[in-house]
RNA sequence: UGCCCGAUGGUGUAAUGGUAGCACAGCGGUUUCUGGUACCGCUAGUCUAGGUUCGAGUCCUAGUCGGGCAACCA
């Protein structure tokens, strides 16, 4: 089935595999992987990546996209990374059936197709530590020259590397090599390391092995042990497509998949390394990888954002092969789009005032109904209470209205949103500081669930709880992590700690909500009316409310009262 | 003075030799019991110089600018 979600934009990749297709390349089939090193939580970036591999795969019948780890590094991969990337990608909505795998269940596959090299005379075991072998590499401009070991014998080589796995050797003290040419203008060329000695226990294969496979060596053999046709990667490994290629060559393998690089996401004031992102959690500059400020698939969601917004904003960026910087605005725009149209609708005070409506019997309460969601009539409508005294906006009265303000000032009469007409007779302020501290106000009884027989118009409404029926929560609002828009991309990227945003993180608190939340558990989503897209935080319980605001509403007035 | 890759409005992208289009952002308007949503309109672009062609964003040449590459990381 092709996707319903949106016409997939077409990008140099798609035109790529069309073209495999036309010519019965790979007999017609399409096969992609999603490779992550379990090192770290994914990101948008991912998101990006995934939403390319498996939406190629779900766009026919047939084509199928593997979930593979990319565990050959045992020092800085985890099983908690890999329990985490698990759980996003299938969040974010795609599937791999039963096809997940770990480079670490080829890794006697990949010691055979070693051997294989060695005994082709394409590989070596080198004994020069990697501070010995700098010279030899040479550098950018000038090329390298030989290892003193690069003509052993390749009786010689097998017993070595089989003694490097046996445990023989310290770490270091020997490496495989592939024979290759040192003086090719590629660095990665010149003699790769194919396998080092590394006494460090995996996650998955315990110590069971000392030695592991490099990067380049087990990646373009996974992916041609699985079958993939198009393995897809990021532009930083262009450079190292011919040794993927090479390694494929040598091994006479009957799969030889097409690598294809494409630009990773860049996205505006926040970061996508993976290391960095380590780095603010471990020295705790947020909160966790979860923390709703991070670019994190769980701090996305943790924020509020849903899969759907993800998945459309990874499509709406493309596919290019050009370094650029997105914009936050689109994927801010990608949840507010979503949100709107499933979010229920609720009424909360962020920065309560209090106000008496001072012509209200008191102690009678008003049932007043209210639509749910106005883009859904299916959502129905609930119950709001009003009471003589309520909540609103502070910022919702101002002493001294400028032009175009539509909000509550003295003698002003706005509409209570589904409640009442009330015009503003008094502000009380406090003797001492002179803050307002209430609000005397009238109703028209004439005016219940928001419209006058009279006909008159009242510009503004606005958003108001029952004093009585009103529940406190913590309301956490967020901004931008960094106050650069490129943090990394500064002469000096190591201090991007000095361009966080020491504001990233608001508490307001208490701040009053409608009753209708209050049985509202993590993940739970709401429009808070006129204020923003609002979520559950999982810290939250029944008698402690907290909310995490994903976003907040396009506000027009903000800009006018900038301009005036 | 090495190798690889790239260059289209402010941003992200499309146009596969034939009217430079879409989205976001910005600006203006209509509708509205959310200053939300929806809808309408406006602003704004092919890195430079040559060449091929009836016709070039697209092909060729030269330049300019940007990114990546020298881990026993991925």
């Amino acid at each position: 089935m092709p996707n319903t979600e949106s016409q997939a934009p077409t990008n140099f990749i798609r035109d790529i595999i069309a073209a495999d297709l036309a010519v019965n390349k790979n007999n017609g089939r399409v096969h992609t992987r999603f490779p992550p090193e379990p090192n770290g939580y994914l990101h948008i970036g991912h998101a990006k990546s995934i939403c390319l591999n498996f939406g190629i795969a779900k766009e026919e019948a047939g084509r199928l996209c593997n979930l593979r780890f990319d565990d050959t590094n045992p020092v800085t991969e985890d099983t908690e990374y890999i329990e985490s990337i698990i759980e996003d990608v299938h969040w974010l909505g795609f599937d791999w059936e039963d096809r997940l795998y770990y480079a670490s269940d080829y890794f006697e596959k990949l010691y055979n197709y070693a051997v294989q090299l060695i005994e082709s005379g394409k590989a070596y075991v080198c004994d020069l530590s990697e501070e010995e072998f700098r010279p030899y590499r040479g550098t950018l401009k000038e090329p390298g020259k030989d290892s003193p070991c690069r003509d052993r014998s390749i009786s010689e080589n097998l017993e070595l590397f089989q003694k490097m796995r046996a445990g023989e050797f310290d770490d270091g003290a020997y490496v495989l090599r592939a024979k290759i040419n040192m003086a090719d203008p590629n660095v990665h060329m010149r003699d790769p390391v194919v396998y080092r000695i590394r006494r460090a226990t995996h996650h998955r294969t315990g110590d069971a092995w000392c030695i592991y496979p490099m990067y380049d060596f087990a990646h373009c053999v996974s992916d041609s042990i699985e079958g993939i046709t198009h393995s897809i990667c990021t532009l930083e490994f262009e450079i190292h497509r011919p040794l993927y290629d090479w390694f494929l060559d040598q091994l006479n393998v009957e799969c030889h998949p097409q690598q294809i690089e494409f630009a990773r996401l860049n996205l505006g004031y926040t970061m996508m390394s993976k290391r960095r992102l380590l780095e603010l959690v471990a020295e705790g500059h947020v909160d966790g990888w979860d923390d709703p400020r991070m670019p994190t698939i769980s701090g996305l969601r943790r924020r509020g954002y849903t899969p759907a917004a993800i998945r459309n904003f990874c499509e709406r960026i493309g596919v290019t092969k050009f370094n650029s910087l997105t914009d936050i605005a689109l994927l801010e725009h990608c949840v507010r789009e979503d949100l709107n149209k499933k979010s229920q609708r609720v009424m909360a005070v962020l920065d309560p005032l209090r106000v008496v409506i001072e012509n209200y019997p008191e102690g009678e309460v008003d049932e007043l109904d209210a639509i749910n969601n106005p883009e859904d009539p299916e959502m129905g409508t609930r119950s709001v209470f009003f009471s003589r005294e309520i909540y609103i906006e502070r910022d919702d009265f101002l002493e001294d209205p400028p032009k175009k303000f539509f909000r509550l000032g003295p003698g002003r009469e706005v509409r209570l949103r589904y409640g009442y007409y009330i015009t503003c007779v008094d502000a009380i302020k406090d003797p001492d500081t002179g803050e307002i501290v209430e609000l005397r106000c009238t109703y028209d009884p004439e005016t219940r669930g928001g419209s006058s027989p009279d006909g008159r118009k009242v510009k503004g409404t606005i958003h108001w709880v029952s004093v009585a029926h009103a529940l406190n929560a913590e309301v956490r609002l967020y901004d931008r992590l960094f106050t650069d828009e490129n943090p990394l991309g500064s002469e000096n990227p190591d201090n991007y700690t000095d361009l966080m945003n020491p504001e990233s993180l608001t508490v307001l608190k208490p701040c009053k909500v409608e009753p209708s939340t209050r049985d509202a558990v993590p993940g739970d989503k709401y429009q808070f009316e006129r204020q923003g897209y609002f979520c559950v935080d999982n810290d939250s319980s029944p008698g402690n409310l907290i909310f995490n605001r994903t976003v907040a509403l396009r506000d027009s007035w903000s800009k006018i009262a900038k301009k005036q």
